[in-house]
DNA sequence: TGTAATTAGTTTATATGTAAACTAATTAGC
DNA sequence: GCTAATTAGTTTACATATAAACTAATTACA
């Protein structure tokens, strides 16, 4: 039987691996959407929600740049995201006395009131969703998303990009 | 031994449930960073590069709509990005006789010649990320997803949205 | 058949994402 | 110590994403 293109009947064209892949895509967008959804009432994205549980579990301060690393987002991205969450008084810039290029983050008062009444509802939830699975299948998904992950990473290296 | 947010070794608060559902999100993001950078010499994006293939093995003519069904892009933008393809030459609209409200969606010459220049390595590389894997394992990857994607919108369905 | 509800697509406002060019501060290495 | 290279963050230009309000066309149905 051939396999589908975004879990569709208009359109055939993937084999096996393919749907693999294009599964994890698919996943991965869908949960983006679901949690920014999910956060909408109290937050402007998911990413936002992201960086404040970041922040609130750094074992210590972290700079625009450790805290883009963390969540794979981009230092021009950043700053952005950044402007819009002091702007809404969740974080604040502190400036580094030792090193004049870079600020450390942290969340205000406000910032963690309101992580304060998400943080359990979304804990809530990712064990209401992963309920699906078992611990052997948790595991495997924990394993193949590793794998995967180190893939593309080795992939990336040696072919940097396509041309023609 | 506890387990870390987003791979990384400054903050740690996610148990096992948590890591695999942030593996999937990760690697979804992973994925669609790697997939635009390597169509960047043709497309500005993924995206486009999907839209295509989507429009290449229909089984009929696609209009906006159902476009952004088989790729869950939204209304809303979907028309931005046909604007954009539209103006580089990528794709047409055309009329639809019996409903004037909406639009067939076709590709152009230049459309189909850009998608054969990438569909093929697309394909190779998909095939070398996914060469990981055995074929057992494959098939575990895409029952997951399905299951997880299933969860996800079972749980949509009686939660809609988090509210204090 | 006439009105209400629905559907297709656009527009606006705002958020997130990337790349590239940029400034300012720091570090490396001679 | 001085210069070159690197690093942190910003800015610009553009692409993608959502929600909500909107227009125009079609369909439901009393």
């Amino acid at each position: 039987m051939e396999k589908k293109y975004c879990h569709n009947e208009l359109v055939s064209f993937a084999d096996r691996d393919h749907e693999a892949l294009m599964g994890v895509w698919w996943t991965g967008i869908l949960l983006k959407k679901r949690a920014k959804h999910f956060f909408s009432n109290f937050l402007s994205s998911e990413v936002q929600f992201n960086i404040m549980m970041v922040l609130k579990y750094a074992e210590k301060p972290l700079t625009q740049s450790e805290l883009g690393e963390q969540l794979l987002v981009d230092k021009s991205n950043i700053t952005g995201l950044l402007d819009r969450m002091e702007k809404s008084g969740l974080i604040r810039r502190l400036s580094v006395p030792d090193d004049r290029r870079c600020y450390h983050i942290e969340l205000t008062g406000t910032g963690r009131e309101i992580l304060e009444k998400v943080e359990q509802p979304y804990r809530d939830y990712v064990k209401k969703l992963m309920a699906e699975f078992s611990a052997k299948e948790i595991d495997d998904i924990n394993r193949y998303m590793a794998r995967l992950e180190k893939a593309v990473a080795a992939e990336e290296s040696t072919a940097f990009k396509y041309r023609s």
